[in-house]
DNA sequence: CCTAGGTACTTCAGCGATGTCAATAGTGGA
DNA sequence: TCCACTATTGACATCGCTGAAGTACCTAGG
């Protein structure tokens, strides 16, 4: 039951390997009854395209990998399944890798662990601290994270979505505007999400208060966020809204209230980031930054194949919006 | 720029490709003067083992593909998750591949779309009336759903789970229980989550009533239990008690009650199947089925690679148990 | 009738890795 | 000193496929 190769197919219809193979490939050089007898030949046999030999004639492997940090995690999940489907209608083929962690994550990336593949999308957990002291040895796309000058980065709506978020809490006329964010502990907070926050209280003239940012465990899970929540609880800060960096957090700071006996949004507003689908049924509704991922997708993959064609100017960096979707937990009325 | 291969190392160690395919391969019979000065050729010109030449000469491909319907549900999310760690220390790489109904289901676990892997995992969502009439080209293994004599699968404890969590719903007095399906509409219930609940009522000597079944759209999305809750308290049936298909309807379905102003557990108690982390977060949350998925996970990624080591022996099926996880939601006392 | 040019197909080499088997070097014993 | 034996290493063929180049046949134009 050895499985049929083009040879075997051409025996079946009395032609070469080279002629089922120019069949196979679309090829035009061949006739028209030639191709309906090697069709017939081939669903015969029940054969199926080798791809180690094509793969070992034309360098190719036809093969993507997709590096996200997790895939429990809804924003990573959805983000996950748009590239497979992305991917799909140019002839590519999705290698899932789940790495996360600074050093496992370079790893997938620059690694051994991505070999045989065509390109990489890298979904960043952290923010990779990469000295760009190790090249990448296949095309690089990053979708969301803080941007690095090694490879091509699609960056999400993260300082522009903060600081909406910020004012629309802002001119809801909240005014001691936690931040429950995920660094590991001990972290200073960074990145876009943060600056943009920053950036709207400037712009209110309210003062940036560090004993109103709290910081979980380093893993964005729901867990986390509650903890981070009876944290902040118990330092005895006041504060009238949460701004977590995604939505996870807020689920979890959303139970850590409840349990305190706080009422959303009454005495504190709560907000999320990356407008997951869990959001719309929390209790109360959760408002979220949605990234607009369609678009984060869309732009990765046709850079990446836009490198892998070929294409060789410096590492670029594209933009994407971010929209405000506002729901019950930040609104002054309860739902 | 090419990339290096076996004979490049060797050129730079002095020695023939063969013996640098020996060292890579991790053969005892490669002294170690030479297996040292081959790795340090290997780390100095950057070479990575061509996975299509290899995979030429053995035949095999070291990818899996796993099929999930869809990866933004928790439960799928959760099992793609597990089966890639899972499938990596056995040195194989994961195609996950997104499809879902019937057909195209079958065709990414029988057809061309999964060739070149070495087995399939295969986690189906509509139970596939397969007629085995085509036989799968290459090792497949199911992974929950409705088992089929088809091919091996691990069936999760449905009848097991949704008996108990029927029993300890009429345990805490309630008589009237409402399933939350997600059947397509017009389809009758089926399958060993039913029976299950059907025995649990016939053990407690309780009537069924055809009127407490309703289904959501053909999608086990949050919505979709939305919806159908809201169709079955506008169809006016009175019920002290759903017991959904799965969490996400129930999400769904805590949505439609709270709304409509119905306490939960005091009204009506709602519990969910999958146990998903989601469960542990909502208002109140959520009593759950879970499944044991690393188990599952356990005994799929065992049976599979049985079947690629060449075990011809007929279909198996391996059960699975199930556990009550028991929170507020179907507590007679509110949280 | 001959030839140029096209079509349809075949032959051959080679992509990179590994199994087979032969060759070589080194070791110990007679 | 020579031989038998073991421990390493190398030469070669091969896996399935496709690009390049070649062959056979046919048609059209002179």
């Amino acid at each position: 039951m050895r499985r049929p190769t083009l040879a075997d197919v051409g025996a079946v219809a009395g032609v070469s390997a080279k002629t089922v193979s120019n069949v196979m490939l679309g090829r035009r050089e061949v006739s028209e009854a030639t191709r309906l007898a090697v069709l017939a030949a081939v669903a015969e046999v029940g054969y199926e395209v080798n791809l180690a030999g094509r793969g070992l004639v034309s360098g190719q492997t036809g093969r993507i990998a997709v590096v996200v940090p997790n895939v429990y995690q809804p924003y990573f999940a959805e983000l996950a399944e748009r590239l497979i489907l992305a991917l799909e209608p140019h002839g590519y083929t999705t290698m899932l890798r789940i790495a996360n962690g600074g050093a496992a994550e370079l790893d997938a990336v620059l690694g051994a662990a991505v070999s045989n593949v065509d390109g990489v999308i890298y979904c960043p957990h952290f923010r990779p601290d990469h000295d760009g002291s190790l090249q990448p040895r296949r095309p690089v796309v990053q979708l969301g994270g803080a941007p690095t000058p090694h490879w091509d980065c699609v960056v999400m709506g993260e300082f522009a979505g903060a600081e909406a978020m910020t004012r629309h809490l802002l001119e809801s006329g909240r005014r001691r505007i936690a931040l429950v964010w995920n660094s590991s502990p001990g972290d200073k907070p960074g990145g876009d999400r943060f600056e943009g926050h920053l950036a709207a209280l400037r712009a209110h003239g309210v003062e940036r208060d560090d004993a109103l940012f709290v910081a979980g465990s380093d893993w964005d899970r729901r867990a986390s966020g509650y903890e981070a929540m009876v944290g902040l609880l118990r330092s005895g800060a006041s504060f009238d809204a949460a701004l977590c960096v995604n939505d996870a957090i807020a689920v979890g700071a959303l139970r850590a209230l409840r349990r305190h006996g706080l009422r959303v949004p009454q005495d504190v507003a709560v907000t999320g980031f990356d407008n997951t689908d869990e959001g719309e049924f929390t209790v109360p509704s959760l408002s979220s930054v949605s990234p607009r991922q369609e678009e984060m997708v869309e732009h990765a993959v046709a850079m990446l194949l836009d490198r892998i064609a070929g294409d060789a100017v410096p590492p670029r960096e594209v933009h994407t919006g971010a929209d405000l979707v506002l729901r019950a937990s930040s609104r002054l009325q309860p739902s």
